[in-house]
DNA sequence: GGTACCGTATTATTCGACTAATACAGTTAC
DNA sequence: GTAACTGTATTAGTCGAATAATACGGTACC
């Protein structure tokens, strides 16, 4: 059974999302072995303090991603292979970064001011962009 | 007088964000003067068929930015200085790197891992033949 | 000074994301 | 079969951002 303990009593971001990134890292990491049962969808939300509905919104994600299986009535699993690792890693790694490095630095700016940046508007995450 | 032609019907976001960003374009691309009258908050609520507040929210932004003046039962003028120009530039660049900022976190991605993924790729990564 | 415009402040209303309450349906072990 | 669990769907509440309705006070120009 995969167990919460370091679930993050405070972090950024919904619940559901944390939830889904705490996963996430367990079979990026291998702390999570294929066929590994997940708790329950109410037994999580017990734990948490949350209901029920938040955790399933987390999971469907998660299936949805191929890291997890889930059937009516029957208990969940987790899906731990070559495939899944490395989606969760992908995710965790967002190709996209790449796109962030060489637009900065197409730019003409310089590494420190990149990283403050980009430290700024990770903090001040407004849709839109708009800071200050 | 600037005008609001080309003004995009259609466009993501917020409108006061869009009208910023209109704004925004203009004074980095040099289509604006120094000193050009900014439309009447009335006039553009009527021209875009949104409240005068919608527009008061972007005026107030822009006037934050330093690029446009305004005080009360006066006209409001643009300010296209130097220092005004490279404050939009910078608006805009930092908007565009938001939105993969935004993604970032969406996906699931820890402020420390992506601030360790861009340090590490902004090393490995050469700038070729990328344009734009 | 009066009129017509201007910018600004205060207070609703709308709308979507997140979460919760509740009910329904499938599986498993006895 | 039935009891006790499981996953799933439907609906409602909550909260904040975006927008609107309205009212107030300043400026310019005759």
């Amino acid at each position: 059974m995969i167990s919460l303990a370091g679930f993050p009593s405070d972090g950024d971001g919904p619940i559901y999302l944390r939830i889904v990134r705490f996963i996430r890292a367990g079979v990026a990491a291998g702390s999570i072995a294929d066929g590994d049962e997940m708790p329950s969808r109410r037994v999580v939300s017990a734990t948490l303090g949350v209901n029920p509905n938040t955790v399933q919104k987390a999971y469907k994600l998660l299936e949805d991603e191929g890291l997890m299986v889930s059937r009516p009535g029957a208990k969940s699993y987790a899906v731990v292979t070559p495939e899944s690792v490395e989606a969760a890693r992908a995710k965790l790694r967002a190709e996209e970064i790449g796109r962030v490095v060489s637009a900065l630095k197409t730019s003409g700016m310089e590494k420190s001011e990149a990283m403050e940046l980009i430290s700024r508007l990770w903090d001040e995450y407004e849709v839109g962009g708009d800071t200050e």
